[in-house]
DNA sequence: CCGTAGTGGTGTATATAGTACACTACTAGC
DNA sequence: GCTAGTAGTGTACTATATACACCACTACGG
């Protein structure tokens, strides 16, 4: 047990896991084992620990929620409401994390495109609006798109990506020379293989 | 006394409040009263009381530490390193507020260029650096600039404001072409009155 | 009254960035 | 050899950002 002067709100990071996977956006949810929401689907997330950083308690969901290891996160904002927990007073500072389309998940959690969200516990609809939001506003001033890229890529492949985190198809030639006027990837010397196309050249991110 | 299972930080509201003064951007700060960093300038900020929103935390610190009331804030980051304050574990929500520059300000706290920092406590001058780095970013691109004018305002004094938050001087034809293109600012039938020279238009925020 | 200091207000030329748009070529598989 | 799917390329147009200079108005001081 351990006691305050004062009420001290519990804290929880909750992590909006990102990919993009069969040309959708996706997020990460977990069936909620517990009450209250049980059964709902909702953000993995937990509280966090005693002299643990934020980042380490984003890491740690990471790992035991989703069985993730290291990979791309940031902040994104702290909630709040006195009320977005019916058992006590809850705050979360939410985090935003990207996965590569190579990553191969295969942990716990389940996929879901972003357009097609269940119903959420919690305020974690409006948590995952806000992600949506940011990741879309970043992706065009930003490197953050290449999160969800493999190590090596066709600018084929990135644009796809792109499209579909942005929900909208384009053009071909003006992406290709945005990327390469904005120095965001670097050529390779090696082509990909398989499947019926040409080969193309395949880029990296830049350092 | 309040009691829980699990530990609990405390969690406090930080606010960053700017001005723009004698053509400089500044930043309130206070002279703590109490330990730790006694007597060192910080930044306002306040526990998180029961069941108390974010929001009103920071409206509740703006008026009990520095005398202020309804002024433009957003949240700005949430710190959280374990030691950032040496009693306990404190969580910090950082809020960035903003004073037009006709508010009058004579509270309880000290105006600092932000150029001319003093030493500050706890971990509040990275948050500072935060700040100033999220108010540049978001200049350019949203009418954060505003909350800096009066409710009327010539162009000219605008583009002062701006070159103080900026730190650096602006073209005066160029300023007011963009900010004519992106309608930012909605033009009065007034002109103002007083000083030295011809009268200029007064224009007001669009809505 | 005249000079000065300080601001108001204006336009054009150039460079850069964004947008619209279509065709040929390569590879795998049927 | 046909098809499906992707690779790769250029130009014209539009919009936006930048660089740059002069005259006019008002208050004030000498």
């Amino acid at each position: 047990m351990f006691s305050y002067e004062f009420a001290r709100p519990a804290v929880t990071v909750d992590l909006v896991t990102f990919a993009v996977r069969d040309d959708a956006l996706n997020v990460l949810l977990i069936e909620r084992p517990e009450e209250p929401f049980k059964g709902t689907w909702t953000l993995p997330g937990g509280f966090v620990h005693d002299r643990e950083p934020l980042e380490a308690t984003a890491l740690r969901v990471l790992a035991s929620k989703a069985d993730l290891g290291e990979v791309f996160r940031e902040q994104l904002f702290t909630f709040g409401d006195p009320d977005r927990d019916p058992r006590d007073r809850v705050l979360s500072v939410a985090y935003l994390a990207a996965l590569a389309s190579d990553h191969g998940y295969d942990g716990p959690a389940t996929w879901f495109r972003v357009d097609e969200l269940p119903e959420l516990g919690f305020d974690h609809r409006k948590i995952v609006d806000v992600a949506v939001e940011r990741l879309r506003g970043k992706l065009s001033y930003t490197g953050i798109g290449l999160e969800f890229m493999p190590a090596e890529f066709t600018l084929g492949e990135l644009q796809k990506s792109w499209e579909a985190v942005l929900d909208k198809p384009l053009d071909k030639r003006n992406f290709r020379k945005s990327i390469v006027a904005r120095e965001l990837v670097v050529a390779t010397s090696r082509k990909s293989r398989g499947g019926a196309h040409p080969r193309a050249r395949l880029y990296r991110r830049r350092v």
